[in-house]
DNA sequence: CCACCACATTGATCCGGATCAAGAAAGACC
DNA sequence: GGTCTTTCTTGATCCGGATCAATGTGGTGG
């Protein structure tokens, strides 16, 4: 892999000078995400950050009784567990690895210099200010929308508008993503199927619901930023 | 009021040059803040940020439906609005005040230029992450503790581990702050103090839960981050 | 000081969704 | 290919808390 032309590519890195984007190529780590992987547990001490290049990776933090709740599950070119850039303090959520990947691993120190860069250091702000924006959103989307909007938000969110897709995450992740349990999930799956509005074979997703979802509200999707 | 000092006092702002500082005291405008007020709307575009000095604002989100959804109570000293520092776009919540006061209210560009200092700015930064773990563990929150630990847990965030204290804000504000109804709010402060466990008279609200409260879980504050 | 309106309490009812339980299907591993 | 484990489904039940409704209580402005 051309490490140079890949950190290119990345919205976010595209705005390094040329200099600092290959010393940064020489210094990232290229990661392999097997499906399962756990990349860091909530609580452990972090010195690095992580950009997703392909695959899928889940947030969660887990309550004192075990339960967990997923906070964002990231897709490629999105970077995470940038919280630990500025604090001596550790990872406030568990990566977990839902869909085989790979990933660019930047230690910290190494990160800190790129933002001497007044351009990439602004992109970098902005990036942590759109997290902020759907971090906002989530809290509200959780708390005052049912079960079945939070699923077609879940859809359009990770797969775009697109009618039709692969979802290559399990029945329950994806029951875990909206914050439901995996019975819930399939009674309301079965009904959408009932009402033809939707059906979910294997990993195929279809989506018929001609002239929008659900869910009216615009919420944008991070990518989208 | 001596803008300079009061600057320098608060905990962002004091990693700031001398020179930066004044030319900020120069600039910033104060601002009286008296209940009800509104500060600006979610949709609203906006150009400045706050820093609150004193009294208490609230941030709120409103569904398509109507229903508010509260974000975030703002202490004195914090800062917020900062998310339309970097993009152009509207704010994403509506913020009220909850109690009179008074606040900084810092112009967008004037601002970006502080950012040149790499001391203020990391401080900055480090201040984004703390508010990305206060949403990360408020949506933890809010989905897997009911009703009763999420209003513990609200007056140790906003009043500190003492166990008496003043609340000024109204129950149904609580009630919406723990993103819950008045009346389950009453029913449960009725309970509590059947059961001798809180007393709320007034505005005087007394905890009585020797050797901690029912949430055991560790979680801090914005102010102690 | 009274009238009015927002807040607060209390009761009755309802409902979305969690939980518990048990079978069915689908991977995964040897 | 067969066993074993995990996921998925379906049914029955339960429960926290929202909603609806009615009344009580302050606070505030004229």
């Amino acid at each position: 892999m051309d490490r140079g032309k890949t950190l290119q590519s990345l919205p976010l890195l595209g705005r390094l000078s040329d200099e600092s984007r290959s010393a940064l190529a020489d210094i990232c780590i290229e990661k392999i995400l097997k499906r399962k992987d756990i990349l860091f547990w909530e609580g452990d001490k972090g010195y690095s950050l992580y950009i997703l290049l392909k695959g899928r990776v889940q947030l969660t933090k887990s309550a004192p009784d075990g339960r967990e709740t997923v906070i964002r599950i990231i897709k490629p070119n999105e970077m995470f567990a940038e919280v630990i850039l500025f604090e001596k303090k550790t990872y406030p959520v568990t990566a977990t690895v839902l869909e085989d990947g790979e990933a660019f691993l930047i230690p910290r120190h190494q990160f800190l210099c790129l933002l001497e860069n007044a351009s990439f250091r602004d992109e970098f702000i902005a990036g942590l200010m759109g997290k902020m924006r759907y971090l906002t959103d989530r809290i509200e989307y959780l708390t005052s929308h049912d079960v079945e909007e939070r699923l077609f938000h879940f859809f359009r969110e990770q797969f775009g508008s697109q009618n039709t897709f692969r979802c290559r995450l399990s029945k329950k992740e994806v029951a875990a993503a909206v914050s439901t349990t995996p019975e819930t999930l399939s009674r309301i799956l079965q009904r959408l199927k009932r009402e033809n509005r939707l059906m979910w074979e294997g990993s195929r997703v279809q989506i018929k619901t001609p002239g929008g979802y659900p869910d009216k509200k615009t919420f944008q999707s991070l990518e989208e930023e």
